[in-house]
RNA sequence: GGACAGAUGGCCGAGUGGCUUAAGGCGCUGGUUUGCUAAACCAGUGUAUUGGGAAACCGAUACCGAGGGUUCGAAUCCCUCUCUGUCCGCCA
């Protein structure tokens, strides 16, 4: 959410960073709902403080036995006023409200522009694609061959875009998980976290989910709301809550099934384990002060990139550009790993630095040392540490042989009880 | 799911309709004293909104889990809900 202080101070700011994502401006509505709901809140404030006024007289009247009668009368003309008055704020101040929840975070000057994923920046590549002499397989059929991956059955279970593992590719799948929340916690300081996977209404209009994207999310009966990501239950861990500075940075890590309706996905990336509605994420999530997030942003991509390359598997880094880049970030890296059966990099980890975006809407504060009062918003930041599914792809695909058996990369083997094929 | 008890500032905690401008304590900040540290003493210290001011600052309003209601006036009385604790039931 944006400080409604600083559009009143920087409308042509607003639309500008609305401009760079291609939103319609909206400053001129919302300084006019701002100034009519002001001019209501000031009027009522003055009746409220009349109204203290004329009660403190009425009790001294009362007290000493005389008529209160025309003040009494008085109090009652100002309660009729200000019930419109109130009436009329609180529809003011929830509208300017549902309209600062459903605009993006301002884009960092840093971001390249363009409209969509074409205009991303490659920032940094590691490690060389290997080439191979046969013409390689994509994941799903050599799953399906090995007899360790069944898309057929889930979807006799589940429907499309769910995947059943067995034997060795369902080890693998933990081996990853495994790897990635060893790396995190001993190597790169995060503290393991294991959150709950339902959550209510406020937590994913803190993170920034809703009001807009309630059709990308599964709904309970109950009500409540399936994560897509562990990055809600994370980051509102700190939600509604006054942190202290010899707290922050706070890194947390969390290795948890992640839920997407897919609504709009309808004939993108159906064949193989992709795109699922069903999937399995490390998620890193970093709380900092906001002199800290730019550097943690750096940090948390390569901590991320880190797990790639303990697989040995080649990967780019891009910058997004505006066009690209999610509701809530300031800035964003996707980290995109190397498939050889696409001929190409995919997204395997996305990272983001919110700002206090996040931060405002779940009134996330800290107190910072040496100032004696007043609390500021915390910095939060988000990204894969990776997605699990993919990073299976990915061994899949670059560690297969020629037969269709997959070597284990070195430093999945102790988690694999010391396996270094996976074969029929 | 049932019964009972709770929810007050950063934290603890008092407060049963107007002397509350939310006592007191802890913590924090500044000061005094002082070889240093500590202690003691003094002072200050919530959030949001809003008005005035160039600013330091000064004023107003709201906020005692949330939302309604009663009343001239509500932390205090009433209703609904949420959450927490204890016990019971059910349960992996």
């Amino acid at each position: 959410m944006l400080d409604l202080k600083w559009i009143r101070e920087n409308p042509d700011a607003l639309d500008a960073a609305l401009a760079r994502r291609k939103a319609a401006p909206v400053s001129a509505a919302i300084l006019d709902l701002d100034k009519k709901n002001r001019a209501t809140v000031t009027e009522l404030q003055s009746l409220q403080g009349r109204r203290n006024e004329v009660s403190k007289q009425i009790g001294g009247v009362k007290a000493k036995g005389g008529d209160a009668a025309p003040l009494m009368a008085e109090v009652a003309a100002i309660k009729d006023k200000m019930a419109a008055l109130e009436a009329e704020g609180t529809k003011l101040g929830e509208e300017v409200r549902q309209i600062l929840l459903t605009l993006p975070n301002v884009l960092q000057a840093d971001v390249p522009d363009g409209a969509d994923e074409s205009g991303n920046v490659e920032v940094r590549k590691w490690g060389t694609p290997k080439t191979l002499d046969f013409a390689p397989k994509d994941h799903a059929d050599l799953g399906t061959a090995l007899g360790f991956m069944d898309f057929n059955q889930a979807a006799v279970i589940s429907g499309s875009r769910f995947v059943v593992l067995k034997g060795a590719l369902a080890r693998l799948e933990r081996a990853i998980a495994q790897l990635m929340l060893d790396t995190h916690t001993e190597q790169n300081g995060y503290t393991e976290v294991n959150p709950p996977l339902l959550v209510k209404d406020e937590a994913l209009l803190g993170t920034g989910q809703l009001p807009k994207f309630a059709d990308d999310l599964f709904h309970t009966t109950a009500g409540h709301w399936l994560i897509p990501t562990a990055e809600v239950s994370l980051t509102n861990l700190v939600a509604e809550r006054i942190v202290e500075a010899s707290e922050l940075p706070m890194r947390l890590t969390a290795f948890t099934p992640c839920f997407r309706s897919e609504a709009g996905a309808a004939g993108k990336d159906t064949k193989g384990m992709i795109r699922q509605h069903q999937f399995e994420k490390v998620e890193l999530v970093s709380i900092v002060t906001p002199e800290e997030s730019a550097a943690e942003l750096e940090r948390m991509t390569a901590c991320a990139a880190g797990i790639l390359e303990k697989l040995n598997l080649p990967y780019r880094v891009m910058a997004l550009c505006a066009g690209d880049i999610g509701f809530g970030a300031q800035k964003t890296y996707d980290i995109e790993v190397w498939l050889p059966a696409q001929n190409t990099y995919r997204e395997i980890s996305s990272c983001s630095n919110t700002g206090e975006f996040q931060a405002r809407r779940m009134n996330a504060r800290y107190r910072p040392p040496g100032e004696t009062k007043g609390t500021r918003f915390v910095h939060t930041l988000n990204g894969s540490g990776l997605a699990v599914g993919r990073t299976l792809v990915a061994v899949l695909e670059n560690y297969q042989q020629a037969d269709g058996s997959i070597v284990v990369p070195d430093a999945l083997r102790p988690y694999m009880g010391g396996l270094t094929l996976i074969k029929k």
